[in-house]
RNA sequence: GGUGAGAUGGGUGAGUGGCUCAAACCAGUAGUUUGCUAAACUGCCGUACGGGUUAAACUGUACCGAGGGUUCGAAUCCCUCUCUCACCGCCA
């Protein structure tokens, strides 16, 4: 959520900021403007009231004690006349902000300077690619063909206990599974991130410290019974740790790991590209998150980017990064890069990991602040990333480690699979 | 699920209607003094939204788990909810 004393300082930049975004209700941005002027008017009627009942409100107390019941009896008159004012205003005061806070929420975050216009994925730039392409031979499978080859995933046992997109791993597929997490995770130990294991539902302040919430209910499975949501990424929970505290200065970067499932309806996408593992609505992610000082965000994500693409070299996969257009970024982000790697059998680039700085977009909503050196709270930045997601990954190390023997592994990944070779 | 006890500032914790613009202590911080792997003393030490100022000073309002209510006045009384702890029941 972006600050009104900024939109109002920087008028002409944000709106600039919000047309890269392709926002096209720009006018917004005025009236959110004019309705904090509002605010502000009635707020200073109102404070001006309620300290004139404050103040009869203490003569009252010392006339009773001096036992001067008349005087106490007129100011008490007069009193009431000041609180049908005061409700009068409170109701109006209550709309505005109301009002107020709900236009805020429909102003995305402003994409930074660095982020190349344009509306579509097309437009997005690769800045680096990575790892070498496989030739495979002209036996070559995709992945779901694998998965049947070497009973690595059920998908039609799956559907049969849940639903379409959940998948049942099995034996080496399970485990396999298995030892991606364990390695990301202790991946991510070595560089310093804490590991949690947060809960799988989130409340609702936590689904909208994050910015899920409002608008993409949707998205999300929901438990109607306790008002929980199934998280779609563990970001959700990893953020909201620090929602409404103030933290030391000194304690940032604070840098956070987790794995969890992933829930995802993913209503509307589905219809293609959804074979196999390439969209499914419950899969396994290991997450990154790191709450920072401000002057330090764009060089953390830039870190970030380099440690997930690390990963990428250790499993020996081909990739690229791709840094988004103004259009393809999400609604909370002011800078994201997204990895892809290739799956040589479908001969296509899968989406596996997606590092963005939110700045304060988060920070302000969560209100997770430190005091800085002059002693004034300061909103921190938040940034998070995929370390990774598993599908797109076992769908490109089966397709791209395929052989006549059967599937390579990693050697990286070796001793957590307990062998070389799916055969 | 039942019963009971709780929720106060960074921490501990006092406060059952106006003397609390929340005491005291600890931690933090600035200074003074003595001197030296420290102690004593003194000051300062919440957040949000405003007013005010070049900036400060100064100043208004709100906030004692959340939301309502009673009252001229609520941390304090009443109602609802959430959470924590203890015990009981059920249970992996």
């Amino acid at each position: 959520m972006l600050q009104v004393a900024f939109l109002r300082n920087n008028l002409e930049l944000v709106k600039n900021k919000l047309a890269v975004k392709n926002f096209t209700n720009i006018q917004l941005v005025d009236e959110i403007i004019e309705l904090d002027e509002q605010r502000k008017k009635l707020q200073l009627e109102f404070d001006g009231t309620q300290s004139k009942v404050n103040t009869a409100s203490k003569e009252i107390g010392q006339f009773l004690a001096k036992g001067e019941k008349e005087k106490a009896a007129i100011a008490k008159q007069e009193v009431a006349t000041f609180k049908t004012g005061i409700q009068q205003i409170t109701e109006k005061l209550n709309s505005i902000e109301k009002l107020l806070l709900d236009n805020l929420l429909q102003l995305p975050n402003l994409p930074s300077d660095l982020v190349p216009k344009g509306k579509l994925p097309s437009d997005n730039i690769i800045v680096k690619e990575g790892g070498l392409i496989p030739k495979l031979d002209a036996t070559a499978v995709p992945h779901w063909d694998l998965i049947k080859k070497y009973d690595l995933i059920d998908f039609e046992t799956g559907a049969k206990i849940t639903g379409s997109g959940f998948p049942l791993y099995k034996g080496k597929g399970a485990k396999l599974q298995r030892a991606l997490i364990q390695y990301f995770l202790d991946y991510n130990i070595a560089a310093g991130y804490t590991e949690y294991l947060p809960p799988f539902m989130v409340n609702e302040n936590s689904a909208y410290g994050t910015g899920q919430l409002p608008d993409k209910e949707g998205q999300m499975y929901f438990m109607q019974a306790d008002n929980f949501y199934m998280i779609p990424t563990a970001e959700v929970p990893l953020t909201n740790i620090y929602r409404d505290e103030i933290v030391k200065e000194n304690s940032l970067p604070i840098k956070m790991t987790a794995y969890t499932p992933c829930f995802r309806r993913e209503a509307g996408s589905f219809g293609k590209d959804v074979r196999g593992l390439n969209r499914v609505h419950q899969f396994d992610k290991v997450e990154i998150v790191q709450i920072v000082h401000p002057d330090k965000s764009y060089e953390i994500l830039n870190e970030m980017v380099a440690h997930v693409e690390q990963l990428l070299k250790n499993l020996n996969l081909p990739y690229r990064i791709l840094k988004l257009c103004g259009g393809d970024m999400s609604f909370a982000s002011a800078l994201t890069f997204d990895f892809e790697v290739y799956s040589a059998a479908q001969d296509k680039w899968l989406e596996v990991s997606s590092v963005s700085n939110f700045e304060t977009f988060q920070t302000n909503r969560m209100k997770i602040r430190f005091k800085n050196e002059n002693g004034k709270m300061q909103l921190a930045h938040s940034l998070n990333g995929s370390s990774l997601a598993l599908p797109r990954i076992v769908a490109c190390l089966l397709e791209n480690n395929q052989t006549e023997n059967g599937i390579q592994i990693p050697e990286i990944l070796q001793a957590y699979f307990g062998s070389k070779l799916i055969d």
